[in-house]
DNA sequence: CGACAATACGGAGACAGTCTCCGGTTAGCA
DNA sequence: TGCTAACCGGAGACTGTCTCCGTATTGTCG
């Protein structure tokens, strides 16, 4: 469900797609405060009809990034079904969704939006990633194996929060790998303290 | 040690003391992308003389937060001092730090340009807080209740980003809780896994 | 097939923010 | 008091955001 209605007339789908694949482009090499005039000119159209299919950066980043979103919500998914192990299963999760966040420059950007502003849109994605989590999260808590003191928006948080200060690219790899096996000793602690 | 020597002139020294006293409010207010222009004429300064004082918003924002991050260097430095238990002292600090980035408006938009750019300014204020996590962190390693496989780096990232995800204000006091439980608790597990 | 409405396009331009250049001013010293 | 180095700050170039509206295109209907 993209934020605006897709369009009617030819012209505008073909116009809208392109601006989706330019701006994905542009934010993968830029990051997510690309300049939107160059990529409606990169698109070979005026900034006006930028503007009209996304009235902000925020609603094409939400287009942009809307594909990726799907896709953690998929992992999710398959990861409830296929893998017995609760705890592996969450910890897949984690994993997959910090690659996400630092192989697309900008994702966290974008996402960082939802809290800082109240933005209405992008709340499709906000509401997707909750639900993976969540869906995890839960059932590892009701198989006894994880924290009950913590929601899924918790650690969609903490997640988001590790996604944005481990260095981007192989630089970053082994610190990714620390950072999240230290989530996850934290929320598998169920003692008591 | 203000990143631009400080200046000699009277009528200079009185600009600068101005410029950091003014931007101080308009960050705290505005965040971190306050205009700079603006600041200039609230401090009643042409925009020139802002940018030889500062040449980048990154310089101003070193200047204003130098304050805060020594006082997290002087809290560490008492914690290792004055608390007995390395644990207790390291999550004592861990939650300083996420109070402080919670609470100036700005402060982990420019220590988040530490990672993103290479920014060899707020080096220092880097180095501080490196420190001040690095002294506590291994004095609970080396008592053996801390993990032994992340270092002080790690832990000042993710603090970082705990600190960036939990909403400001008293709305997000709860969430903040229990994510430095979490944290803490995933910090101190020691078991080989 | 041709013409008409509805719809969409995109350039011009207002506005805001960043940053620089340089003529004019001022502080500090002899 | 007068000189000089240091400093000030406004004008303006540049970049990016976003809007308005005349023009062009689409899809349909006679």
């Amino acid at each position: 469900m993209p934020p605006i209605a897709r369009p009617q007339r030819a012209d505008a789908r073909r116009n809208y797609d392109r601006l989706i694949a330019v701006a994905s482009e542009a934010v993968a090499e830029r990051g997510a405060d690309a300049s939107l005039d160059d990529i409606a000119k990169r698109a070979g159209v005026g900034p006006g009809t930028l503007y009209r299919h996304f009235p902000t950066r925020q609603h094409l980043l939400d287009a942009v990034f809307h594909e990726r979103i799907v896709l953690l919500r998929d992992e999710a998914a398959r990861l409830a079904e296929g893998e017995p192990d609760p705890l592996a299963a969450l910890g897949a999760w984690l994993r997959a969704f910090i690659e996400h966040l630092r192989r697309y420059r900008g994702l966290s950007d974008a996402l960082k939006a939802i809290y800082d502003k109240d933005a209405e849109l992008m709340i499709g994605a906000h509401d997707m990633l909750r639900w993976s989590v969540g869906t995890l999260l839960t059932r590892a808590q009701e198989a006894g194996v994880a924290r009950t003191d913590i929601d899924g928006s918790d650690l969609l948080r903490i997640g988001h929060g590790a996604g944005m200060v481990v260095e981007p690219g192989p630089a970053g790899d082994e610190r990714a790998k620390r950072l999240i096996r230290l989530l996850m000793d934290g929320v598998g602690t169920t003692t008591k303290a």
